[in-house]
DNA sequence: GTGGTCTAGACCACC
DNA sequence: GTGGTCTAGACCACA
């Protein structure tokens, strides 16, 4: 996936997102290590200062840990990786339900017309 | 809902998108009356020719007419309602699954999930 | 309480210390406002950004709140303050234990001492 | 222990803090012979020098003393040793009252808190 | 080479 | 005026 980063929101935060999804995906397998932060910066074309703001908050989210001179690591701790990674679905779900809400369609709602998306797409 | 507006992005479509909604959840009943451009710029804070631009493009979308003399009204074709409630509902459901896609969670781990958040929220 | 900033140790680390230090003790009261970052880094003498990550780590510990336009304020929860000022307390325990153990002396021998150290004060 | 030195402090007196405390624990019991300097510098990976300096420190503090002949030995003046020892343990006190009284706590709180520290280790 | 920190200076949104 | 963000460029410690 390419770094696609809308300077309307800060940057710093859709690396971070973005990152999150490439660690949460499996992209970047736990226990692997990732680029150096001037590698990384000038792959999405930022600062090295965003970039390294970025980890920090991967840091902070237990998503990555620095090993002080060879480099940054993805957490070993897969189950912190899932825990994340549903949180993140969680929200996507419950925000979908408030959307359709507003639309006027239930839980139940949901499911059907889910069901026939899903069964016109086959078509 | 209030008139939340974000001068990010333009301003005439989330006036669209706001007074849509109102449509097709019926809290604009078919075939009811607007209120003016001006009363409705008013209440939204935004200049009446935003929301002459926003109410045009209501009309191309067949959600709103004009009676010349008396005013705008709300289609009483609650079909054409009823599409563009529909049509947004695909529009949100595929978002969903894209996101939850990305996420690494295929269809069937969509429902499995959304099931588990619906019997969390009981609790 | 000057700012006493050793170069030694990273700067952003030694506010947030001196300036935890100044909440906890009630030198900056709860729901009070805080100087903006330019004069409190005028005050210490260092770059705004450098004030700016320490204020930002005292909001990520619940001691500041930033009221987008207005300014920082010291929160206004004791409980939390408390909480920490207890943390800083026991740590400064911990540690005194732990030199103290270095040196031959059982906690029972710091009750001993600390008396001692108190009466010879008063002669 | 290891013989940990931080560069953002003098070598030397970090070698005679760190020799003081063996010798006030009772690690290098009282009239036993030091290894010789170019051994110890080899411990420590300091240059002979800076631990001769260190050794000369330690002399003037009467925890050592030179036999022309045969090497350095710790002092067999066991007061000597107790006083020194008792010296570092009041300035430990001392320190910890500073720092507990400038977070807003008297003598009385620290011994209250210590108790509570001491318990709460037990569970 | 790695990450970590600091400074200087700029621009933005908000009110 | 306030805080928030970004960039540019520098220096340091570590190995």
């Amino acid at each position: 996936m390419a770094w696609v980063l809308n300077p309307d929101r800060p940057i710093y935060l859709q690396l971070v997102e973005h990152i999150r999804l490439q660690i949460v995906s499996g992209h970047y397998p736990p226990g692997s290590r990732l680029p150096s932060v001037r590698d990384l910066a000038g792959e999405a074309a930022v600062n090295p200062n965003t970039m390294q703001k970025a980890l920090g908050e991967l840091e902070r989210l237990e998503l990555l840990y620095t090993q002080r001179t060879s480099g940054r690591y993805i957490t070993e701790d897969v189950q912190r990786i899932a825990q994340v990674k549903q949180d993140l679905a969680y929200q996507q779900i419950h925000d979908f339900f408030v959307q359709m809400e507003r639309l006027g369609y239930g839980k139940d709602d949901c499911f059907r017309l889910m069901e026939a998306v899903i069964e016109g797409g086959k078509q």
